[in-house]
DNA sequence: AGCACAGAACTGGACGGTCCAGTTCTGTTG
DNA sequence: CAACAGAACTGGACCGTCCAGTTCTGTGCT
């Protein structure tokens, strides 16, 4: 209600007591992504962000909503970085050069050392917190689904697909292409992240399959 | 050299000594899956087995070696139930039908709630134990899709498959079949683990997308 | 066979040392 | 004066060890 506009929870803020914010939640990031929850201590992150722990518990009032916060600002983050410009196909585009781009650019974001690392942890911590892992499910591969759900629908309706259930084309689109790498790097590590190239060659094996399947015959 | 068998290192034993091993490794595994590495405390383990914390100690030096003893042990123990009988395709029979039947019991043994919980563990330990999940890997997805390789290279030799690269084919097949359901179950629990009958209908469309594009023309 | 005995394995509990979440207290700074 | 730093502190958990006393198991002796 004042002169200034209110923090909105994320990003704005210039205030000492924001400021203090986020340095508590960019190092409590750092820190729960390279130890997990147990094995990260509250006076780490303190240290890393240098701040008081007083400070530390003035803004989160324990080391489980310090977690769930970080971990649910990820996931929504990295949602919104993938899924905010969806390109139409172009008049003149070729339909798998459109789909091997739209991969990539699918590929490029989920493969970063960071979005696997958390991946890890949420997964690790299923049982702990199960709806950390129900978010991460919805704003990720289900919301990339239901994207391309949509996409395929338009393309089958000006003829370029031939689908049954929009939603399983969906499916198989998306698993076609990111389960190798994704799996791959899930256990392998971080140094098994497929370089861009490798990517590239991974994602057009992808769609040319896609199309075999889907495609309109007419080719 | 006597008139018994000597215990190969693994399962038999009927001594008290052996028997103890056995009902702490069971205990352990019990502990592990449930409260993960860090989460899991000896006492805990010592209990669940009736067994002391000093007698745990003489069999395994540490935690963090009872912890690899049981990891690796369900690795190499669930690798071997899907993998030891690769039925060939019979002379009669419906190729579709052949591959949704090896999806199927594919399918069935890895999405077990235990199997399902291993993954979980061992994906969230995978920074401090990264040994164990490569073994995960080779002996599960990799291990997979090697063995459905050869058998797609022999299909196609046969003129049942139309196919360029065996280990690709292998992979789509693989994803096709697995990554949907893995996916949902490992985020969101158990309880989200399909039934049979939308396993059955999952594999027969990975199937029919796998075989519009290995599939050989003639149909 | 049955008995005695030695050594290994096991129990139950206590305990040292360490670690850690969260609190509290004493200055100090903006 | 309110927020903060710095540091100490509380209460509890937990790994691994140790010890005194008990049970098991195999071996040699009668």
């Amino acid at each position: 209600m004042g002169l200034e506009v209110n923090e909105q929870a994320d990003a704005e803020g210039d205030g000492r007591s924001a400021r203090k914010r986020r340095a508590i939640l960019d190092a409590a990031t750092e820190v729960f992504l390279k130890s997990g929850y147990l094995g990260t201590n509250m006076d780490e992150i303190a240290a890393l962000s240098a701040v008081s722990k007083q400070t530390v518990y003035k803004h989160f009032s324990s080391k489980e909503a310090l977690f769930i916060e970080i971990v649910g600002g990820m996931t929504t983050g990295a949602g919104d970085t993938v899924h905010n410009d969806v390109a139409q196909l172009g008049a003149d585009e070729d339909l798998a050069d459109y789909l091997v781009e739209y991969a990539l650019r699918q590929l490029t974001v989920v493969l970063t050392p960071r979005i696997m690392q958390l991946r890890r942890l949420v997964i690790g911590e299923v049982t702990r917190f199960p709806e950390l892992a129900r978010v991460l499910y919805e704003r990720g591969p289900a919301r990339a689904m239901k994207m391309l759900a949509a996409v395929f629908e338009n393309l089958a309706a000006r003829g370029l697909l031939t689908i049954g259930d929009p939603a399983t084309a969906a499916e198989h689109f998306n698993w076609l292409i990111m389960s190798a790498p994704l799996n791959q790097a899930m256990l392998l590590g971080d140094a098994a992240i497929p370089s861009a190239a490798e990517l590239r060659r991974n994602a057009e094996a992808g769609v040319r399959v896609f199309l075999a399947a889907y495609g309109s015959r007419q080719r």
